[in-house]
DNA sequence: CGCATTTGACCGGCGC
DNA sequence: GCGCCGGTCAAATGCG
């Protein structure tokens, strides 16, 4: 499996590079984040520890200092090594048409149930991007990001970990999966009305360390150029529970730097990108 | 005041 | 036909 999956890494680095710049291209009129990013240095210690340490105390969240995975794929224009390290997020793309009203769920790349079994590490699991072409033959665009949930520095009553990306996101509903202790979190754009992008997230159930993001359609708008509009962008925290401690993810407004950091980190968490259209 | 988050209810699809 | 599950909506609440 792990080798498929290099192979298939390495074939979708390639597809990835094109899907970057599709993406690039589409929004190159929108934001120049590559600039920012590409100006960014990128100076990350590989090891795992490093990074996470690096990542959680940053800002108290690990996250905060990471872009949306996505987001990273597409500024990975700018830094092809990204997606070469291992220890990148695992992104899955799924473009298709889908002939179900309903998008179906990928299987969340990082622990599907086969992958339970061979990875026992909890952390340093290569995560294989495991995704089945009938899910993705679908007709939205989907694309399945698998990254590194580190501890829930940030995380919610719930324990989901939300990482904070250009998009303002407005969360609409969360449940609990059936087969998954962890519940899963439905947000919408809410930087542009119209906007019928969405995105699920939720834990994987084998390694609560990683995070499956479930991007489901495309923004029928440009970047944000600054978290935008419906502004308060995403709250990371709940109102209630932890009032305390809300807004801990607080939108990375402006510092899409990070991004490029977390891009760095290789040698923890494996990255691949798969597409199916 | 406006917007985001939370939570429960409702709806639709799928499987048995 | 029934039950289960996932996904979305809507009302209430809290925070900036």
């Amino acid at each position: 499996m792990s080798s498929v999956f290099g192979l298939e890494m390495e074939n979708y680095q390639g597809d990835l590079n094109d899907i970057v710049q599709a993406s690039a291209a589409q929004q190159s009129d929108m934001v120049p984040w590559q600039q920012q990013f590409t100006s960014d240095p990128l100076s990350f210690s590989s090891s795992t520890a490093a990074m996470e340490d690096h990542r959680v105390n940053a800002f108290g969240d690990p996250f905060s200092t990471m872009r949306d995975p996505l987001l990273l794929q597409e500024l990975n224009g700018s830094s092809p090594g990204y997606f070469s390290s291992p220890n990148s997020p695992t992104i899955i793309i799924s473009h298709g048409h889908s002939s179900s009203p309903r998008p179906v769920p990928p299987p969340p790349p990082c622990d599907p149930p086969m992958m339970a079994a061979s990875s026992v590490s909890p952390r340093g699991h290569k995560a294989p991007a495991v995704l089945t072409s009938d899910m993705l033959s679908k007709s939205q665009t989907k694309k399945v990001v698998c990254i590194p949930a580190p501890a829930a520095a940030n995380s919610r009553s719930s324990g989901e970990v939300v990482p904070s990306d250009l998009w303002a996101w407005r969360k609409y509903g969360q449940k609990p999966i059936k087969g998954s202790p962890y519940p899963r979190g439905y947000y919408r754009c809410s930087s542009s009305k119209g906007c019928s992008a969405r995105k699920q997230v939720e834990r994987s159930r084998t390694d609560p360390n990683m995070l499956v993001i479930t991007y489901t359609s495309e923004h029928n708008h440009p970047w944000p150029t600054q978290r935008n509009a419906l502004a308060g962008s995403t709250r990371s925290q709940p109102s209630k529970a932890n009032a305390s401690s809300r807004k801990i993810g607080s939108p990375s407004n402006s510092q899409p730097q990070n991004t490029i950091k977390e891009t760095n980190n290789n040698d923890t968490t494996s990255t691949s990108v798969k597409e199916k259209w």
